[in-house]
This record gives structure tokens, C-alpha cells and sequence, in this order.
DNA sequence: CTATGTGAATTTATTCACAGCA
DNA sequence: TGCTGTGAATAAATTCACATAG
């Protein structure tokens, strides 16, 4: 198809079509019609088509696509392939439950260096991975490690983003409950638990 | 102004609008205007008083916003005036550290029930809560607890959002990593940490 | 026949630009 | 003058609908 530029709600979704593929892929399917995977995924079937779209189409005409052959699609698109090193800031209740989630594993990306301020935590062990002191983040740039996770309390936040970025990382997942100011070239995507959950009464019947 | 459907967007960040405005107004602010509030938040002005304006505005020409009436406002809009009990269901890694977050009270969340279907869980006490055994989730019926947190194992997600529904819960917020199928009546919000990890790589610069 | 790939149509969301009010 | 509120203009995203390939 003609250049057009890839949407960013595509590169949105395509994290979580990989995901269902994968899962599906482990039950031992190997093909899946648009339709079908779109149920799955609870999307629209004309969405994935044309996600799929901006990168040439990975399908069959009156066939569907072979899973095994999307998932590797996708995750050459994600840049995906090879394994990516992560680190994490702050290791209180939430650092804690990312340091034990093991939902990262299939993207390729493995947690491998903890940090945090607290001299009481600072040396000891957490799932297997030595607690450092949050002044040595400027090591990350000779280990390598580009993503981030900020898992420290809000006051601290800006200040972690910006030894992050000093330290050459490019990628931030913040679990700051604030807008982090970084440089263009590094992204930086938010999750707030509470703010997720205070978009729910909104649309919840009333009564 | 004339009525006009209130963008699913708009929603969606109200309550980070929501989020800035208490910590200002901690601060001691009392004033703001959409130029201070987006430089704040990290969004367009134009944004901000067009997200307001679809209720009405609340500002005032040549002088901005009072942070006070704005909270008290957007708390009205989305429903947060009175104080919302939510049930966990799940007490994993995840689900403990969603039990000690202390970011849901600004809205008017308490967690005041939580379940699991781990015998050696059940019956014990978390952070000043006695976990109860998944089996009797109807019980938040009886109790008027409308909202719940999923964070249960992916196998177990969509039968415990079944039986949450069958409980008469209206919203959901989901960190199993799949969809779940719900009547229409019934707000899902997903969080996916991996999938929100799984975007940066696309953004950053190779190399 | 079936189900993709994709222009075109439509819907939704963002940003502009400025009239109008304090 | 300063900053809101909002139509109008753009831009972005979704959905339709169908020609086309297997």
C-alpha cells in the first residue's frame, strides 16, 4: 500500500494483539480469520485488518493469517525481537508486584536492575536481583539499559525522569501520579490505577 | 453552549485533570488559568477549557479558574461527591500492592472488601481487611458495592467478571491481561502493564 | 466461496483563532 | 488587557463496502 503514516492508537493495540496471539498460539492454533480474533480480542474485525494494513498486510485472501507468522510481524514492528533489559526505580508496594509480575517475560523484556533511596532496602535481595542505591543510576548507561520503570512516590518522580534521562535511558513506564517533563526523544507512557478507576462511576447507572 | 455529546476522551482525562487540581490546591493555589493548568499537566490549553466547556465552563473571562470550584465541579461530573466503597478480588502480588495504594482515597474510594480463592489466604487479615473466599461474591449485593478490581489470573478473569456482574457490580477495572465479556450495561477498564511496556520500544530511537 | 486489503465515507477528536466578557 | 468559551477548520481514527486474490 501507499506510504501512510502508522497511527498511534495502532501502535496502541498492537501490543495486545500480540498478546492474544500468543495466547492462542499456545493452545495450539495456527490460523485465525480477522473476525475471529477481533471476538477474541473484543475489537472491531475492519481494525485489525487495517492495523495490519499500514505494514502491507499479513493475511491471506479467503484465509485469514497464520498466527505464528503475525506474532512475528507484530513483534518485528514493536522492535520486539530481541531481549531488552529493564530497570526499576522505587520498590515500595507497587515496585514490589512489578518486580514479581511476570507478564513481561513474553515481550522479551526482563528486569534486571532494581534501585531504590531506602538504605534499609538498599543491598538486600528481591526476587533474585540486588536492591542498588538510587544514586547509582547513572550505571545504566555502560549496562545498556534503555526502559525504565518509575515506581517511586510522587515528590520524587521528576527527579528520578531526569537520572534516567542523564543516564541514557529513552523509554519510561511512570507510575507517578504526574505529568513527567522529559527531552522529545525519550517516551514516556503513564499508568494511573486511580485515575483509570475514577473514569468508572461516569458510566455507571446511578441508583 | 449547545448540547454536544461529551467525548470518551474527555472523560478519560478529567480525572488526571482532577489529580492536578487537588495537589495545586494543597500547594496553596487558589487560581489558575488553562495556559498554567496545561503547562502543569502537560496538555494543550485550548484542550482544557474545550474539555469544560462541554458542561457548561467554569471559569471566568481574563482571569482564569478557581481550583476550588473546579474540583468540586469535575467531582460532580464524574460522580466522585460521595464516598464509593470497592471490592478486590485477587490477592496476589498485584492485588497486594492495589490493596496498600494509597492513590484511590483523592476520589473518594475505600476499599472495604476483598476476596481470594487461596484457603491459606482466606480468613486472614490485610492491611486491616479480612480476605473472604471468592465463593461468596454475591455477597456484594447485599452490601451496594458496585465497583471491583479484577486482579485475578488470567484463567480465572472472565468467570470472576461473570460472577461480579452477576453480583450487580456496574464497573470494573481489569489487570488480568485479557478481554472480558460483559453486557452492555457494565464499564470495563483494563490495565495492561505489560502491553503499556510493550509501546516504548516502537518510539525508540534504535541503536 | 471466503476473508483480506484498502479507498472512501463517516465519525470523533484536536487545534485554531477570535469575539466577548471581566 | 487577559483569558475564557466556542464556532470553524483541521486532523486523526474508525467503519463501511467492495474489488480482488486464493
Amino acid at each position: 500500500m501507499r506510504y501512510r503514516k502508522v497511527p498511534d492508537e495502532t501502535i496502541r493495540r498492537l501490543p495486545g494483539y500480540l498478546n492474544g496471539l500468543l495466547f492462542l498460539a499456545k493452545q495450539g492454533r495456527d490460523n485465525i480469520s480477522s473476525y475471529n480474533l477481533a471476538e477474541f480480542l473484543g475489537v472491531n474485525p475492519s481494525q485489525i485488518r487495517k492495523d495490519f494494513s499500514y505494514f502491507g498486510g499479513f493475511g491471506v485472501r479467503g484465509r485469514g493469517y497464520k498466527i505464528q507468522n503475525l506474532i512475528k510481524q507484530v513483534g518485528k514492528i514493536l522492535k520486539l525481537g530481541t531481549a531488552r533489559p529493564v530497570a526499576l526505580v522505587g520498590v515500595g508496594n507497587l515496585g514490589s508486584a512489578v518486580l514479581a509480575y511476570p507478564g513481561f517475560a513474553i515481550y522479551g523484556f526482563e528486569l534486571v536492575a532494581v534501585f531504590d533511596s531506602d538504605p534499609g532496602k538498599i543491598g538486600k535481595t528481591k526476587n533474585n536481583i540486588a536492591i542498588e542505591d538510587v544514586a547509582n543510576l547513572d550505571k545504566l548507561r555502560e549496562r545498556n539499559i534503555k526502559i525504565a520503570i518509575i515506581a517511586v512516590p510522587r515528590p520524587a518522580a521528576q527527579q528520578t525522569a531526569d537520572a534516567l534521562v542523564d543516564a541514557g535511558v529513552t523509554g519510561i513506564l511512570n507510575f507517578a501520579p504526574c505529568y513527567l517533563k522529559v527531552p522529545k526523544k525519550v517516551k514516556v507512557v503513564t499508568i494511573n490505577i486511580a485515575t483509570d478507576l475514577a473514569r468508572l462511576p461516569y458510566y455507571m447507572p446511578t441508583g
